[in-house]
This record gives C-alpha cells, sequence and structure tokens, in this order.
DNA sequence: ACGCTATAGGTAGACAACCTACATATGTAT
DNA sequence: ATACATATGTAGGTTGTCTACCTATAGCGT
C-alpha cells in the first residue's frame, strides 16, 4: 500500500485500535500492523504527531508512566472519542459505498448482469 | 462527507467514470454526482487542476472543441490511463479491507460470535 | 434591456496531514 | 562493544484538496 494511502483516515485508525483498550504510541503502532496483516507499517513521525493531535482535540487523553526504565505515554480513549469513533466508523460506511458505486465498472444499457 | 475525504482517491474516481467514454470536466463533475448519489459534489478547483495533473501523468488526453458556442476540453483514457485505473481499483480494494479489518470492532476473546 | 441560471473552463493562495529524516534514550542479547 | 528492540519525539518538505475568485457564452424570464 502507498504511504499517503490512509491520509484523512488516520484518526479513525487509532481511534478504533484504543476502543477495546489504552494503548502508548509504539504499542497503537504494534496493534494497527497486527490487525491489518501487516499492510499497515506507520512511521513514528505520522502517528506521534497525530496522537498529540487527538489528544489536543480532546479525543484522546494521555498519561506519563515509566515501564521496565522506559518512559510511555499511554493513550486513553475519552467519551468524545468514543463518539468521534462512531463517526469515523459511519463516514467510512458511507465513503466506502461512494468509492464502490463510482469505480464499480459501469455495464452498458441493456448488458446482462 | 466532509469535504477532503477523497484526497488520495480522487485519480481513481475520475478515471473511472472515463472509462466508459470520454467526458469533459463538467460532464465528470456531473458523472461523480450521478454515480454517487449526490454524495460527490467536487468542486471545479478540486476537478480542474486534477484534470491537467492527470493528463500531465500522460493517463489522459485532452482534446479542445466548440459544443453550442462554447468551448469544452474532453479527455480520454490513455492505455496508461487504464492501466492505471485498474492498479487504483486493486489499491482500493486492498485500502478497503484494511480499514474494514481495523475498524471492525474488536471481539474479546472466548467471546461468541 | 437586464439579470439570473446553467454550462464551461480556469487560477491563486491557504491549509492540513502525511512523509522522510533525524535525534534521543534505555534494556537486552550477542 | 555492538546491535537491535523498545519508546518518544521534532523539523522541514511535499502534495493535494479546499475556498474564493475570475472569465465567458447561451438561454430564460421579466
Amino acid at each position: 500500500m502507498r504511504p499517503d494511502a490512509v491520509r484523512g483516515h488516520l484518526d479513525g485508525l487509532i481511534l478504533a485500535v484504543l476502543e477495546d483498550e489504552p494503548r502508548h504510541g509504539y504499542a497503537i503502532i504494534e496493534a494497527l500492523q497486527a490487525r491489518s496483516g501487516g499492510a499497515l507499517d506507520l512511521p513514528t513521525g505520522t502517528v506521534y504527531p497525530a496522537l498529540r493531535r487527538l489528544e489536543r482535540a480532546a479525543l484522546l487523553s494521555g498519561t506519563w508512566s515509566t515501564v521496565a526504565g522506559r518512559e510511555r505515554r499511554t493513550y486513553t480513549l475519552t467519551r468524545a472519542g468514543r463518539h468521534a469513533l462512531a463517526g469515523q466508523r459511519a463516514e467510512w460506511h458511507e465513503f466506502s459505498a461512494v468509492m464502490d458505486a463510482v469505480l464499480r465498472p459501469v455495464r452498458a444499457a441493456g448488458e446482462a448482469s
């Protein structure tokens, strides 16, 4: 998949992997890899700024902790974040339907299906 | 649908509506509206630059004509354009599958389906 | 005659978001 | 000691879409 493909849909992806449990940035990247069967391998320079953006937008709340000597920032979905996730899912379904409708090859009128 | 949603997928949409027949810019916008059931209403400031970009990339070839006193630039898919359309379709299916896989709510292990 | 709408094409500048590349640091294995 | 995995982050560039304009003709209503 080309690098830019997730543009405009990254927020939904991040919110989705935080739905079941809070995760820190690195774990979010790994979760996206796992759930996508390896297709998504987002660079840290994409994910970390996005997390800060989502936190600034109050869709996530982040807390620092130290685990095995390493600093972690763990993000949890806020109530607004859960709401936004629902919205992202709805938008995705609409957009996906539009893409399918337009991309599907058109049959000439009267052509057998 | 939010305005920016098509980002990264516009090329595929345009190529798709040109697959069955050549069209000029205005007709492309109308075709996208029609095929999307009105969900896609792209501004000319988005479509015309995209057409020039696609022509520069040799995926489209454009020719001027005058119809009912108005200038038209009619775009036709080149061979490279058809090839690119196939690639866009493949990319879309992959991307769509990834989005579905990640966005789908996760069930806890052992939970009944 | 005048204005409005539909048709048809276009540019300029702003902005958002993602990318590449780099920087920092600790723990663990070789 | 060296390398890799873990973990977070910033700087700067690119790209594509958006908003907001501009130009022009045809046809309609008033």
